[in-house]
DNA sequence: GTTATGACTGCGA
DNA sequence: TTCGCAGCCATAA
């Protein structure tokens, strides 16, 4: 959209992430097109701090639901305090019921782009 | 210019 | 079951 830059479009998928949902860096990496740079997506996460708009890192999860980048946040439960604040419920660092609150972006996004076919 | 690393993921033994 | 390794892309040094 507005750049070509991985950084961005990592930055805009998880903007898009609603309140009260997570997702997983692999879940943006695949819907970047690379499903295993998901390293570059927490790397992009880590620079958000460089990007003028503010990015919710806290709903951004690994595949387990673990918050394993609330190390990188100001505070240690700042993360886990982000994501109450928004109705998730964290559990031991882990995203409680965090299939149900899921959000794909290949799923919610390229699904309302490119409406299914009849198959 | 090259080299190393990183908030991950998937597969193999 | 757990443990280990390879792949991916961009940034930093």
């Amino acid at each position: 959209m507005s750049n070509d830059n991985f950084f961005h479009r990592v930055y805009e998928v998880t903007m898009l992430i609603p309140p009260g949902r997570v997702t997983s860096y692999g879940a943006i990496a695949r819907y970047l097109g690379s499903p295993q740079a998901a390293r570059m997506v927490g790397w992009a996460l880590n620079s958000s701090g460089s990007c003028t708009h503010w990015v919710p890192a806290h709903r951004v999860v690994n595949r387990n639901g673990l918050l394993t980048g609330k190390v990188h946040f100001p505070g240690r439960e700042t993360m886990k305090e982000l994501l109450e604040s928004e109705g998730v419920k964290v559990e031991d660092d882990a995203v409680v019921d965090f299939e149900k609150l899921f959000w794909d972006p290949v799923r919610e996004l390229d699904f309302d782009q490119n409406p299914p076919k009849p198959f």
